[in-house]
DNA sequence: TGACATTGGTGACGAATTGTTACTAATTCG
DNA sequence: CGAATTAGTAACAATTCGTCACCAATGTCA
């Protein structure tokens, strides 16, 4: 019994992610009339010799207006679950955008993750995968400063935080933490917000890692 | 400018690990004569109405003679390397498999990690993404768990962190950390393994998780 | 049979890390 | 000017972690 390859039907679904309306949204296109759901994901074919990031960034780009700066595949399904193309394979890709960026596109909206309207469900489960995906591994990976502008003040880099976990953090332990990492570094810039006391600007500059290696951890399971 | 569907050909290639030879192992499989590589990962299209896990399963069981209890995606590839059926796009799998599972299968034989023979372009990308994705994820899943038969000693537990970590643990911390967890219970059964005190038996059996919520963790980065 | 090597398992101490409180600093608002 | 608000930090207490030292139970071998 010799393997052999499968003619498919392939899309690339995109979940473009940023922090705005005061929680973490996702940037969907109003469907063509005569469709099931008004919207989708942002989707395509991938392009002849187009490699899946590069397709992913090319669909981003007609959505937001701008290119996103950081990509990462959340799964590719094969289910059965109705595409708005009729795809038989999906690939996921999140994603991520400072909230500063993109122009108002025409027929593109941002919908906080927890407040979705209707979807196929093959975007469905793509957008809760690429939101797992996203929330299990902000510790592992400098995500979070994808989702800022350049530079930022270390509130802000907090908030980011705070939308990703869905919980608030302890603001001294949270500092201490980021000192201790060499991560980011002060600008000579500060940004009046309003009242109080103007913050500081940082921008995310790793400096070489020591290796502290650390035991084993078990209690950061998450199944 | 309507997104489309585009029809290209699909395959999926697993990469089976487990513990042998005394290191993290990868299953091959020899490839028929006339292909450019001696060895290949096992691969396969997934049937239709087949899900891509299900086809990972069945691809495995092939190669293995039985079926592993995980897998995890690790990455859809679709960059022109070259793969051994000339498939446009791979779906790349992980399965993990115990050290006493699977039968001695005519063509199909285990590589160290550190010791594989040459392979196709496509495969070892996978491969090696394989062997980052399992090492990364090794402390927020119970992977090692699935390297292991439903009872083990604690020292063979640690060896297994210690064969994905790549470094040596110490006995005590380890121990400490995992009692903490609740995540093992013991049997009364004991394993005595010729020479030293025998080792009580433990099996995986996770207890309700109290929500100890951390601070954020800075020291996890990998890139 | 009795040292000794070998592997399993645990208590306890000091060092390092973390959670928290409480404070100071710099600005806007009235 | 004082109150309110946001930024930033010192310092203490509680917890966790790395390590050392030890005891336990078995096989080996003189």
């Amino acid at each position: 019994m010799k393997p052999s390859v499968r003619r498919t039907t392939l899309a690339v679904d995109v979940v473009v992610l940023s922090p705005r309306l005061e929680a973490l949204a996702v940037l969907l296109v109003r469907a063509p009339a005569g469709a099931r759901e008004r919207w989708s994901l942002p989707w395509d074919a991938p392009q002849a010799g187009e490699g899946l990031e590069d397709a992913a960034s090319r669909i981003a780009r007609a959505a937001l207006g701008a290119a996103p700066a950081f990509f990462e595949q959340v799964g590719t399904v094969a289910d059965g679950r109705r595409h708005p193309g009729e795809a038989d394979v999906s690939v996921g890709i999140a994603a991520l955008a400072p909230a500063e960026v993109g122009a108002k596109i025409e027929d593109a909206e941002w919908f906080a993750l927890s407040a979705l309207p209707s979807l196929a469900p093959r975007h469905r489960i793509i957008v809760d995968r690429a939101a797992a995906v996203v929330r299990q591994r902000v510790d592992q990976s400098p995500l979070a400063f994808r989702l800022l502008a350049p530079t930022f003040t270390l509130s802000e880099l907090q908030g980011v935080y705070e939308l990703l976990l869905g919980r608030r953090l302890h603001k001294a332990s949270f500092r201490r933490a980021l000192q201790a990492s060499y991560l980011v570094e002060p600008t000579d810039e500060w940004r009046s917000e309003g009242r109080g006391r103007p913050a500081q600007l940082f921008h995310y500059a790793p400096r070489k890692r020591r290796g502290a290696r650390r035991g084993v951890r078990f209690d950061l399971f998450t199944e």
